[in-house]
DNA sequence: TTTCAACACGAAAACGTTTTCGCTAAGAAT
DNA sequence: ATTCTTAGCGAAAACGTTTTCGTGTTGAAA
């Protein structure tokens, strides 16, 4: 029951001055070796460490990242986390973790919570009743405090700061340019509602592939699921409604999915229909998690790379806080800072697995 | 770029003293009306927010809670993780999340890094290597230092603190049973190597099960694989491994596995053998997760309702925490204290699904 | 003997709060 | 006219560091 021990009990107790202790155990040449010894073996004994708190309110740092996630239990996000919890970590940051739980005020409750003086950054994924609203104050507010901020995955243009992002577009091109050339005739698409930028680079970069190849998009073969509410717990309306898809268009011989959870309920129902994968029909899904993998036929996805996403995202910010303690006093206007700002995109890659020929 | 105002700012630009605007912006009646508006006029104007670290340390507590788990991108703990972001949020309270990566190193190193005043208490699930070496000094280290730790799932004995754990025993109990009275005569158990308390007790209420039903458990419908090596990159040895085991024990007709994984992979290579689930073989797993759900056919599970545990952990430590707060000069030695830790334990549900008759 | 540098250390400020205590002035009570 | 309240505010300490700037002592150089 202990408190952990100060430089001032230190110093009470080797009848020196708290300055003698801290210069001693930095091992300043200011101090004689016999009171460094004296004091350094004093500290060790009794395991002192300065306190973090201490410290971040002089040095007015506090070498935390938070970062900002919509949902947790997700296995796209807790690969970021863990690609910035690695970086971080090597770094000499740690980080805190909020969730908006996909809701605007939660968005900015938390941000609040951590943006007085908890953290030294953010990285953050925009929660999608935010991108519904389109309300970004919060997050240039934030800024303007002179916070930086990274955002990653579901990203916006109306706030200026660094980027890390999917390359969506490209992923959906080679995603079905593959299924083109595996023959398949009619490919369908089972995407989101448009308001998710994300959904949407992937359903542009479906067109762009069957344009590339003189097919016009046919509108009957995309289906636009609402997500809006929540589709864990409606796994049989998910399952009907691409049922009722796959009848009404009984020519389907490809899938792309945006995400992995359409994927694998398109292949449960095609299979429920009689058809084979991936002899009658072949599907790829976006998001290459823990169900395309253990799925039977496993599936072939495109993947994001989240833990690369996450370390990118930690360096982008980590360099900018260590560039801003260096620069320190020298002032940049917000428009002379605005063509710094870097977006970097990773690239996707195909993983094939048994759900494609 | 301008930095957050501070009281001192606040006080210099409405020349009173600094006490007098805390005052103030706390409604102190010892402040008259007059000053009183101005300076919350004031205040609100350029947003004035409690700078954090400073009362971190003034009040010599963080509000923030320390969660150190093995890995993040894994359904249970994510799901954990959430859940104790609930109550913390709820009851004001932050969290900061150190990954050991299932490390001993790591795990020390974390905690280090946080223990130093960045938390007021820990949430924990131990390391693999920490149950291995069997060393447990860095945790009882922490909780004498007067920082309370509460464990969850992967607890020991060895420490004196609060748990909160799945009834792994009972849980499997209740799922072997159901393959008995399903009509199974001869349950295989796939389970783990036995360090790791959690895979131990789940063996044993197997073996419970089945002598409360008068069965004798035969060693050789009893796998044990070796965890040690990361499993989710040798798919393919485990799937030789179960398929083998199945190969050597034709006359298995139900499976109990003590993980998700484990489950479908039996459930893959019985249908590779030409066995249909439920009719030939019926299929059990712990931990219900994404894989569970979305399997083919769907996977009966033992569910650990990871939400709630974590819920009841961050309850348990804020209680305490507020409880040291307001006791505070109060002494009690350990051994007084020791009777008080309080274990709760989380009562599993066996979610009935395809796998099952 | 005086001057000077080097050495070894301490005092104090600063980071941003909250809170206790003290002080002044004004009005009330004596 | 003197004392006592009370309202309204400020000074200062404290939380635990680091760092700058003294300051006193010592031995050597002059």
């Amino acid at each position: 029951m202990k408190r952990k021990i100060t430089l001032k009990q230190i110093a009470r107790e080797l009848d020196v001055s708290i300055s003698t202790v801290s210069k001693a155990l930095s091992n300043s040449k200011e101090i004689s070796e016999d009171t460094t010894q004296k004091i350094q073996a004093f500290a060790k004994l009794y395991n002192y460490k300065p306190n973090n708190i201490a410290l971040s309110l002089k040095n007015r740092k506090t070498k935390t990242i938070g970062i900002l996630i919509p949902e947790i239990v997700h296995h796209f996000f807790s690969t970021v986390i863990r690609g910035i919890e690695l970086v971080a970590n090597r770094r000499g940051y740690n980080v805190i973790v909020g969730l908006s739980n996909e809701s605007f005020t939660k968005e900015i409750i938390n941000m609040e919570m951590l943006a007085n003086g908890s953290i030294d950054g953010f990285i953050l994924s925009i929660s999608k009743e935010t991108l519904l609203k389109q309300d970004y104050h919060h997050f240039n507010a934030t800024i303007n405090q002179g916070m930086p901020i990274v955002m990653f995955d579901r990203v916006v243009n109306e706030v200026d700061c660094d980027k890390v992002i999917v390359d969506d577009f490209n992923g959906s091109v080679k995603a079905v340019k593959k299924l083109i050339e595996n023959n398949c005739k009619n490919i369908a698409l089972i995407t989101t509602m448009d308001y998710v930028s994300v959904g949407r680079l992937r359903t542009q970069g479906y067109i762009e592939a069957l344009e590339s190849h003189k097919i016009i998009a046919n509108p009957n073969l995309i289906l636009k699921i609402d997500d809006s509410l929540d589709v864990e717990n409606h796994l049989e309306d998910l399952e009907l409604e691409i049922e009722q898809f796959f009848k009404t268009n009984g020519n389907i011989d490809g899938v792309f999915a945006v995400n992995e959870l359409y994927a694998v309920t398109a292949m449960k129902v095609a299979r429920k229909l009689g058809l084979s994968i991936p002899d009658n029909i072949q599907v790829i899904g976006f998001t290459d998690g823990v169900l395309s993998k253990h799925a039977t036929p496993s599936l072939t996805t495109v993947s994001q790379h989240g833990q690369k996403i996450g370390e990118q995202a930690a360096n982008l910010l980590i360099d900018r806080l260590v560039a801003a303690d260096t620069e320190d006093d020298q002032y940049f206007t917000n428009d002379e800072r605005k063509s710094d700002f870097i977006k970097v995109v990773i690239e996707t890659e195909i993983i094939e697995r048994e759900s494609t020929k």
